[in-house]
DNA sequence: ATAATTAAAGATATTTTTATCCTTAATTAT
DNA sequence: ATAATTAAGGATAAAAATATCTTTAATTAT
């Protein structure tokens, strides 16, 4: 459904919002290993999303990842815009440029409630919801072959 | 959600399937212009849906390709496993190998009746009712710009 | 001030996806 | 038989996604 770096960037800031404040940042190298997602390549999806202000980074010892409250309190689609892959919640299911009510692709009228759906997690969970779950024990992010 | 050369196939199918038979084949000149994709890119996915069995081909003058009574019964995703990308109708969103009932993800809990949503979409429409509607008039398959 | 730590930035490499082109094989019509 | 038509197959190219590595900048601790 998403690309490999979205899905990093899911998880990564979802696990950066359980485990870390502002007072405990996390290192790259934690993060990468606890989702399972190529560390280079994760340290510039972070960069990415440091830059749109989901997560945010100090340099230097005791520096790291962290997401502010403000940014907590964010939608996960949030993460998904940071990554430029917004539009696939929006999509026609065959990729047609201009399926809509009036010109429907032949799976539009069964489709369109599984996109609203869709949308409609994306934008009312936010980021805090989605951590505190693993917080309470009751899911995982853990990607981690053990 | 889909990659190209999927929803290339998925609209070539349902094309195919609305506006052949046996008797009058279409080629693939006519099929890549009507849902708009490039040809030659269009001719491999074809000839990968025929060696799947999905399609039907014949070369030579009037040759061109079909779909049979018998493929036309088969559901849409049956397209989706011709392309190698079914799994993503059963993938987790995050992207976890090993996303369960058991070892839930933060998002399985609201997606999983999505999930099955999308299943059953794909598992219940075949080829044949995603092409009855195009002849109906109700929907389009068509992606030219005019 | 200096050294150590950590992310940012830039350069590059690899792999996969998307796309094109050319030749071959099958079929049909003349 | 020959020529014309059409898909199949193979080779190659271009673009995008994924990934790694090296250098730089910021920050902290000594």
């Amino acid at each position: 459904m998403f690309s490999k770096s979205t899905e990093y960037a899911l998880r990564a800031t979802i696990y950066i919002a359980q485990k870390s404040s502002e007072e405990n940042k996390l290192g790259i190298k934690e993060i990468s290993e606890a989702i399972d997602s190529p560390q280079s390549f994760t340290a510039k999806i972070l960069q990415s999303l440091t830059r749109e202000n989901i997560v945010s980074s100090v340099r230097g010892p005791n520096g790291g990842f962290y997401i502010s409250e403000k940014a907590k309190k964010l939608p996960a689609r949030s993460i998904l815009q940071a990554m430029g892959e917004a539009e696939v919640l929006e999509k026609c299911v065959l990729g047609l440029k201009k399926c809509s009510e009036v010109q429907p692709c032949p799976m539009h009228s069964q489709y369109k409630s599984i996109r609203q759906q869709l949308i409609q997690l994306f934008v009312t969970k936010t980021i805090q919801q989605l951590a505190a779950d693993i917080k309470d024990g009751i899911v995982f992010i853990n990607n981690k072959k053990k």
